[in-house]
DNA sequence: GGCAGACTATCAAGCGGTCGGTAGATAAAC
DNA sequence: GTTTATCTACCGACCGCTTGATAGTCTGCC
């Protein structure tokens, strides 16, 4: 659904491509995974439950995957990967200004993130169930995320269009909280659409980081 | 340390209260369930890990406490308790404008995040562990803090401080984002301090929400 | 008839939770 | 001031159940 096209690579047959029914199957181990990772957590889903899931038992299941842990990473590397195009793509958009392609990229992940609640979920919640070295991993990819939003914040500056006085690294990480936070709230199929809740997030966004307009100076706690 | 203050009510003793030394073990159990919840979640921790923490044995601990799910339950409700009691005390000082209001709540709880990262972490991350009612009790106090919020927005809209144009219901959401996504990356005792963090947020959260042609008393260029 | 895909049976480990028991401090009784 | 009773905090073994994972068997499609 995400991530993948049907690229049927099948010469003679309709339907019954062997490895594209194999694939097919996968998808659907994946997606029943991601639906129950985002229902009962990682940790607190169990392999038969994934298993009753697809309607089968616990021991067929094992025909498809390695390990629990492997599933979980295929999830994580797969909602990664749709997550770095995306951040690509927009900024890869050079005709733009620096404003601008922050636009797109907010719109862009806005509605990633709206349509594929379950996904941009377990991405963000159980990369810590993963073990060492693939959580490094992981890690290391999303800081490098963070530092290339961080990049355009600071050529926003640069070029005048942002606010000079904001910390690009403190600042890019409101914009991730702002993207990410939807799956908290968002309900796929409801009276909100997708390009409301992208509308909001954009002027969220770039209100947060545009030149100040007088903006009055809060004042202290207590 | 976040919640109750130390009211002795022994009379004559110096130190050795009995309920006071009783109290604090269990300040100590609770303190030891957040680090571990934080550390590896709610369902990946058993409740021999939060024994040992505490250096004695797993049924030793069910001396303090009655059952695992209760233990999340007693965090969750203390650290509303926090929550509330900032948002309360941000949203009652009707003194101030709906924008210095909302300048104040943020800063007051950004620093209380920044300041409880492992609390606010088991707060959000670990809710929908609990039972049914339970959880259902809890999300219905939440809803009602973003109510709150999102009042506070309306207010700032009719008395033009505010951007008409957004909405307020899903722009609260925005600025919960903003100050919960903390926990995901600010760090204490680094090199970032509570009040830069605060500033950011509320920086982002006030031009996030500002009127777009400025304040009326400060119009902007452009 | 070969093989993918499902089932059955089983394992060792770990889980939340219970229970009988005990060492030591405290407080009351004599 | 010694004995007796009570309480707190903890131990360590155990129960019933679930877990992730493995191995062997059956079945039906190409």
């Amino acid at each position: 659904m995400a991530s993948r096209a049907a690229t049927d690579k099948s010469g003679t047959e309709a339907n019954g491509g062997r490895h594209e029914r194999k694939r097919r199957r996968e998808d659907e181990v994946l997606e029943a995974s991601i639906s129950t990772f985002h229902e009962q957590g990682y940790a607190g889903t169990s392999v038969e439950d994934i298993a009753s899931r697809l309607g089968i038992l616990k021991g067929s299941l094992y025909h498809y995957i390695s390990s629990k842990e492997d599933l979980l990473f295929k999830i994580v590397s797969e909602v990664h990967a749709d997550v770095q195009r995306i951040l690509d793509e927009s900024l890869g958009r050079t005709d733009l200004s620096p404003i601008d392609r922050i636009a797109l990229y907010v719109r862009s992940q806005a509605i990633y993130n709206a349509r594929h609640i379950t996904r941009i979920s377990v991405y963000y919640r159980e990369v810590d169930r993963l073990g060492d070295e693939r959580r490094a991993v992981i890690r290391r990819q999303r800081r490098a995320q963070h530092d290339m939003v961080t990049q355009l914040l600071t050529e926003g500056q640069e070029s005048g269009e942002i606010d000079p006085s904001i910390d690009p690294k403190l600042t890019s990480h409101c914009v991730f909280a702002t993207l990410v936070w939807l799956y908290t709230w968002y309900k796929e199929g409801g009276a909100i659409t997708e390009d409301q809740v992208a509308d909001c997030c954009v002027g969220f966004v770039l209100g947060g980081i545009a030149h100040p307009a007088g903006l009055p100076t809060a004042p202290a706690p207590e």
